[in-house]
DNA sequence: CTGAAAGCGCTTACAG
DNA sequence: CTGAAAGCGCTTACAG
């Protein structure tokens, strides 16, 4: 390994200088010594860097699975603020667990300058230990029960799913049935509070049936549209909680040969890239993706920035926007005419 | 920030001791430093580990796009992994530019003991620099011009051009379009030698009009399937040489109004989540995408193990498979009588 | 088993 | 502007 010393005994001046040079301060015998890391190829040592500095120059993401489209532009999003500073992004999977966050965050402290987290459980404890291990934390699309003293990037789920429930309100729907992601989390909670809330103001009560609780994967959406279908009396719609949910849901309709909006309407949280090309294109509930990621990193990096006066925790709701399609229309699928129907395709 | 020293002195034993404690050795007084540690709540310094070990326990990873399904899925399968494992993974996309590969190469290779990369270009000669940082490197899904003496877990892009223009052909096409992704990478090179290779062996030539290069990017399938839709005589079935030009050209079609297969038919690389679900379910090339993460990530951990002699490369290269759904069928839609259609569906 | 000491590769006040 | 020196927090041969 080619070290500092190295360079600096080729370029005839001390280590120190070398040391300068590297940090941009003006050096006399600056060509000598480019030319001397030039000729050895000489990188400065991350390690040693890190050690002397405190800083690592790394943030660490902390997302539930990565293969959901959602977080894959989140973490691009925050990408894209990180290329223009010298940060790199160490990532992580929790796989909607808070046995695996607590492991990788209990690696992570140690590693890098920041974290930004979208926690398995808003009971999450864990994000306590980041803050005594004084590391600075940012939230992103869920919350923590508590978490209010943390800065955080989150969309009004509450409000998403009263979109949801107006929307089939106003198409006639009175047999509505949800599919909610995990209850402890901020957006599986909220959704279904809004969702169920608002249906409930309109005289339209949700059965335990119909109200049902899964884990925001793809096969638990699949399933319990299964179990919906299974009933004596199957809703004439359902709302499902976050995008691998709405596929799962799709794909149970397909397999059941159930006609969409026919026989069932679907909405759902979260747009796909396919969600206009899919049989049918699918009604959802939309919010900024890209943008939250940008906005996550954004106030992290404030953070770390010495400047940073350490003042209140920054909480940044951003709203949510209905997409009508064609995955819901009234009950049996006539449209009212009472009614004139926006549609909107992408 | 708590030292080992701090550690040692609570413990009245010397930091030598708590180090070794710390490494699992055999301690006398290792009940009086776990004491002393969770009081202190004490970790060890990354930095300071690394700077003595030379290790990093972080492994880099560079792909064009962490949005496109495919390298979601690659990076899943990378960490499922390192999750048994000290290592973590940091992340970089490189936008399929290699000047962004590049940058971000030469940071990487400060700061991880080992590289997984997704080259922008065949052409890139950015990797022979890691390989004189002397950082293992591991190509995944695309392969450098001379690259044989690197590790890389491919497939075989030949021959699913191949199984691509073998199933059109059966089914009677000759007015056949191909939309390739870039011709100086892998994949987009070869994808296309074995779609219009195997035409014209058949006596089918692909035209140049009908010849297309894209960008691997969904805008560029958008643009060029828009093109094609404009010639005299568009063609009756179009190869799209990866998910997202495939998406984009699905969407030109439906934005034209264009019956599919009835007047074209469509056949992608690589298979969606939603593959089954879309407008209509697309035939597709299919190919593993978890499994190649792994493979890859076990061949970079091996090449780490101290114990590795530092043998020939490993290159494996693993089969495609075509999936046939309902986006494709004979010119002008009908059914070919002389052929029994084996439809799958998922 | 344990401790004193050297050193991993840098950076930065301190003199000059 | 420059160099000698100390030190960031660990680990590990070397004695004992």
């Amino acid at each position: 390994m080619v070290t500092i010393h190295d360079v600096a005994a080729r370029a005839g001046v001390s280590p120190a200088t070398v040391s300068r040079f590297l940090r941009g301060q003006r050096v006399r015998s600056y060509e000598a010594i480019q030319a001397a890391i030039d000729e050895l190829g000489y990188w400065p040592s991350a390690a040693a860097q890190s050690l002397k500095s405190g800083r690592t120059n790394t943030i660490g993401v902390v997302v539930p699975d990565i293969t959901n489209p959602y977080f894959a532009a989140v973490v691009k999003g925050m990408e894209s603020v990180t290329r223009t500073e010298p940060y790199r992004i160490l990532l992580a999977n929790s796989d909607e667990s808070s046995e695996q966050e607590d492991d990788v965050l209990a690696d992570l402290v140690r590693r890098v300058d920041g974290i930004i987290l979208a926690p398995a459980t808003e009971q999450d404890e864990t994000p306590l230990h980041v803050r005594d291990a004084d590391v600075p934390l940012v939230f992103v699309d869920r919350d923590l029960a508590g978490g209010e003293r943390f800065d955080a990037v989150l969309v009004d789920n509450d409000g998403g799913g009263r979109q949801a429930a107006e929307h089939l309100l106003s198409l006639g729907h009175t047999r509505v049935a949800a599919i909610s992601g995990t209850l402890d989390t901020t957006p599986g909670r909220l959704r279904r509070e809004g969702f169920v809330g608002t249906l409930a103001k309109a005289g339209v009560e949700v059965p335990p049936e119909y109200d049902l609780v899964g884990d925001f994967k793809e096969h638990s959406g699949y399933q319990l549209t299964l179990s919906l279908l299974s009933l004596p009396e199957p809703p004439t719609a359902i709302f499902a909680a976050n995008n691998l949910m709405t596929l799962g849901a799709l794909k149970a309709l397909h397999d059941m040969r159930i006609d969409i909006p026919g026989q069932i309407s679907l909405i759902g949280f979260d747009d796909l890239d396919t969600g206009p090309l899919l049989r049918p294109p699918l009604t959802v509930v939309d919010r900024p993706m890209f943008e939250q990621g940008v906005l996550a990193m954004r106030l992290l990096l404030r953070r770390l920035d010495p400047g940073d006066g350490g003042g209140l925790a920054s909480r940044v709701v951003l709203d949510t926007k209905l997409i009508e399609r064609a995955s819901t229309a009234p009950p049996g699928g006539h449209p009212s005419p009472a009614r004139t129907r926006k549609t909107r395709s992408r």
